[in-house]
DNA sequence: GTATATGACACAATATATTGTATCACATAC
DNA sequence: GTATGTGATACAATATATTGTGTCATATAC
């Protein structure tokens, strides 16, 4: 593994210790150009993917209630349900590369959000609203106005 | 390391490769006794911890830049350098904690404006007036009259 | 103060991971 | 359509990681 201090590509390991009951590993390794030592975690892929809603509970990541709410924003809009489909599977597959077992609902919806202004103002807006409704009621209206003024 | 799915402790690496050109590895196991596959990834605990300002810019994330915000937060304020010392050490190590590379200014603020709460109200709510002044001005002044109210 | 937990470190004996080469499947790019 | 990139898979030869034991330092708990 490349060393982080210097940048060298080899490094080896000097310590390596099972975490969290065996469901990580940790290292510690040495670079062999600079000499310096660093901490790595191995971690399974994704899993437990937990969702952190705003009253602060957790709930299990859920693919429906996404799509669902997407569908909601989308309807009788032109965006197809391919479309719909690989923002799901974009936003589920970059929060699990991430390698955190948590993620706020707002992360998620600020994902989708980015993702779907792409494809459709209207739904975006749509979506955002649902989204932002009680935080946010400023930057709600400031993003219509922005739409206004861009076309 | 354990599996994931049966729970087992013990796993083989049936392949192994450098991604991220070299700064992560990615390993593909196998668990001895249900024969289940997973992935795992291994990534350094820490070093190259980046800032997404809010106009999408990243910055090293820098310890004294943030005492400074708490400093002025605080000032003629009931609350010790140890106090504002700890929340730093704390976010500092809860950012680093996570494994992830980036983090936005706005999670950090978060993250400070939950333990400041705890110290003292005034220093909280100057601090939430610099960091959500033009994101969400509504909040700041929800979050007076809930104090207000509270007192 | 003592007790407890955790991370860093070292050493030695053993077991396992790494790397290149190559194929297949799938999805995206043009 | 073809080209391109990525993840999963397999195999074989080689190099390196893992695990137990034990020490030390630091921080937190009582």
């Amino acid at each position: 593994m490349r060393c982080p201090f210097c940048g060298y590509e080899e490094s080896k390991v000097v310590d390596s210790r099972p975490i969290d009951d065996g469901l990580s590993i940790r290292r510690r390794r040495e670079c062999l150009k600079c000499e310096k030592r660093f901490t790595t975690y191995e971690k399974v892929e994704n899993i437990p993917l937990m969702v952190i809603k705003k009253d602060n509970r957790r709930e299990p990541f859920n693919r429906n209630k996404l799509m669902n709410g997407l569908l909601r924003a989308c309807e009788k809009r032109p965006v197809s349900l391919n479309d719909l489909e690989r923002i799901v599977n974009e936003v589920e597959s970059s929060i699990c590369n991430t390698l955190e077992r948590e993620v706020t609902s707002q992360q998620i919806g600020e994902m989708v959000m980015e993702k779907l202004k792409k494809l459709d103002d209207v739904a975006y807006v749509r979506f955002a609203s649902v989204y932002r409704q009680f935080k946010d009621i400023n930057t709600f209206l400031v993003e219509l106005n922005k739409l206004l003024q861009d076309t």
